[in-house]
DNA sequence: TTTTGGTACTTTGTCTTGCAAGGTATTAGT
DNA sequence: ACTAATACCTTGCAAGACAAAGTACCAAAA
């Protein structure tokens, strides 16, 4: 179907963008690691890839707004658990203010 | 200002993927030229260079989203203004759509 | 009639980012 | 050993945002 493609893809590009966001709400909340950060997401109708995700986190630690720590799985390889540092709570801080900007900036736009 | 640069980063970033629909929208009202466009973005707390627009048009227009057609300007060259055509609408209902998701998936990430 | 200033459209090159695809590594059960 | 499940990582490509520089048109002043 054509048409659920083209849908598809507005939804994709629309997501880029709040991806960011969208980690680093998660992480404000536990812990977790990349995985489960998936898992989460795709819940939440806001599908990831492992391929986009890595690199992501990889930036934003580099960034200092994530730390990470392994831990032992019960099943399988050790996992990257990431946290939110001090300088990503004020990161969040700017984009929950920036979201907020957004949304009004469209309904502004919408009348 | 350190902060104010990542700020604009921020606002910046969450602008991208929502900057088509905010054409669509704008162009759903009335036709416009892009010189206009960039100064009612603007307004709207918006911010868009000519090097994003002009190509951001093409794209739209070359999808069959947009057409154009030329009109004298009082004051300088002509204008191209560009008008919403059908399938524009189509996808413009369909963005608005993914929009209205993506608002709801963050408020749910939030809780 | 050349120059200047304002308006408008276009292109080029760089950088960032999303993602498909493929790869590596660890553990437990067979 | 082999397999399956889990988890992390990398590579290469493509799309898109933007700064910067370029082109073109028009009218009024010099």
């Amino acid at each position: 179907m054509e048409k659920n493609v083209n849908t598809e893809n507005v939804r994709a590009q629309m997501r880029k963008g709040v991806l960011e966001y969208c980690i680093l709400l998660l992480l404000a909340k536990e812990d977790a690691y990349a995985s489960s950060i998936i898992t989460k997401l795709k819940e939440a109708n806001m599908i990831v890839v492992e391929g986009t995700l890595y690199p992501l986190l990889i930036r934003q630690k580099n960034q200092g707004l994530l730390q990470y720590r392994w831990e032992e799985s019960p099943q399988g390889p050790p996992r990257k658990y990431y946290a939110i540092t001090d300088k990503g709570r004020e990161q969040l801080e700017e984009m929950n203010n920036a979201w907020q900007e957004i949304v009004t900036t469209i309904e502004n736009i919408k009348n």
